[in-house]
DNA sequence: TATTGACTATCACGTTGCGTTATAGCTTAC
DNA sequence: GTAAGCTATAACGCAACGTGATAGTCAATA
């Protein structure tokens, strides 16, 4: 049993914020002494935990709440959501990092900083993005009488087709990455551009070689295609390119 | 000279945040239209990107208001503070990325975590501690009375290829909305494709019909382009994929 | 030329997540 | 029994915008 400021230490918050928590009902203490004084109990603090690490995602107290108040709510996977979240905000402060690095160059070299260049990593569409589909995910698990009514946008494909593509992406980048140094002609690197090539053929539609070969080619010769890719790390949009080059000249000689 | 809603998407802040900034006289335009609008230079932009530096340090806007104001501010080293923040910020991340990770793996094996464990990463004090010697430091430094001259950097580059592609993209897609009404047949949206193709293979590479009805599918295959394209116009992208094929269609019987 | 539609402007109140007094009751320690 | 240190509730304050409401601007069509 914790009093307000045991708490308030172990934790790091403010023994206002308890209050407010408690006030909102977001936290409300096991027990209270005779003369109100609150007691909070481990599970308390766990709840408590878990508070926080939804409040470092900048889910609102009010969000928080309802989440978890779902009786059917899954404490193991959404920490492992938590990790992903966690791990994007990570890689959005390495690349802001680069653009101060970047910054600090441009004004030892004087050299110029394309406007867009100089908003780098302050932009969280992305996460924002991983939030809205997890939040949507979340009200479709926990939420059994949240009416879904979203879905407005007329999208060729639905959000389970997109988190497919998204994370197919994302595994032949990890892979091809994993083996820059090798040379495009690297067999690993090789088999991950035949997957690529195997995935858009189930996926989507038959993927020629022409057609992959032009895809290829694409991947560097459209700024929009190679900032994408080079997201993931510096010359990947180049080198796949380049993968993609040689796995078609294989397959047609 | 860009306009609100400009500088708004190059920078991903909200148009009020620009009014607000410019109420409280710390993002206050170059100039103004004879009508009232808000002109912002590239020097503008940089002070914004100063000012989302500092707001990603959790800073006031009074502070950064404070700071940017001093005549001697060094946008150097202020850079290279910024920057050890930021890893400190990581490291931040990657212990909550840790506790996470024990939090899991407690759930799985039973284990027990020990109360203080439950709450590393939360607590900030060690960055806050950093923030308050800067801000000190700060003080002592800018605080003297010597002058400089603020560094003049020229304006900024942008991408030629960049420029084309994103001019003939829009030229293309704007081409294609105004007769929507009309048809993937209609000659002039199939003009417009024509050019597309036309555009593609002087600039890129040769584009074969296969690889262009490719694209077409592309189009609408995967949610990364139809989810750009469609920002012109709601089913831009289907109408346009359809005009494609209808095009390569002809050219093929 | 008139009319859209997409911008822009300025109020001005609303919201979130607490901080900050202010006032008062409880609980040990001497 | 009184001081120090904790606790309580209540109520206002504040930053940093969000969210309309209402109205002027501007370029491109009908």
């Amino acid at each position: 049993m914790y009093k307000v400021k045991e708490v308030s230490e172990l934790a790091g918050v403010s023994v206002r914020t308890l209050h407010h928590y408690d006030s909102i009902g977001l936290l409300v203490p096991a027990s209270t002494t005779p003369a109100g004084y609150r007691l909070y109990t481990e599970m308390d603090l766990e709840r408590l935990q878990q508070i926080l690490f939804f409040k470092e995602m900048e889910f609102s107290l009010q969000e928080i709440k309802n989440i978890l108040s779902r009786s059917d709510f899954d404490r193991k996977a959404t920490l492992k959501n938590h990790k992903e979240l966690l791990l994007e905000k990570k890689k959005r402060l390495e690349e802001l990092i680069n653009t101060v690095d970047k910054t600090i160059d441009s004004i030892d070299g004087g050299s110029k900083m394309a406007d867009k260049e100089m908003f780098k990593g302050f932009d969280m569409s992305e996460i924002e993005e991983h939030q809205k589909k997890y939040s949507k995910e979340a009200k479709e698990k926990y939420g059994k009488e949240t009416v879904e009514k979203v879905e407005k946008r007329t999208s060729a494909y639905t959000s389970e087709d997109w988190g497919n593509i998204q994370a197919k992406t994302e595994e032949i980048y990890r892979r091809v990455m994993e083996r820059m140094g090798h040379g495009p002609e690297d067999s690993h690197v090789q088999q991950a551009v035949a997957d690529w090539r195997q995935f858009i053929t189930d996926y989507y539609y038959e993927c020629t070689i022409d057609i992959f070969r032009g895809l290829g080619d694409l991947y560097v010769a459209d700024p929009r295609f190679t900032k994408n890719i080079d997201k993931h790390g510096e010359g990947l949009a180049a080198f796949l390119s380049k993968a993609m080059h040689y796995y078609c000249d294989q397959q047609t000689k």
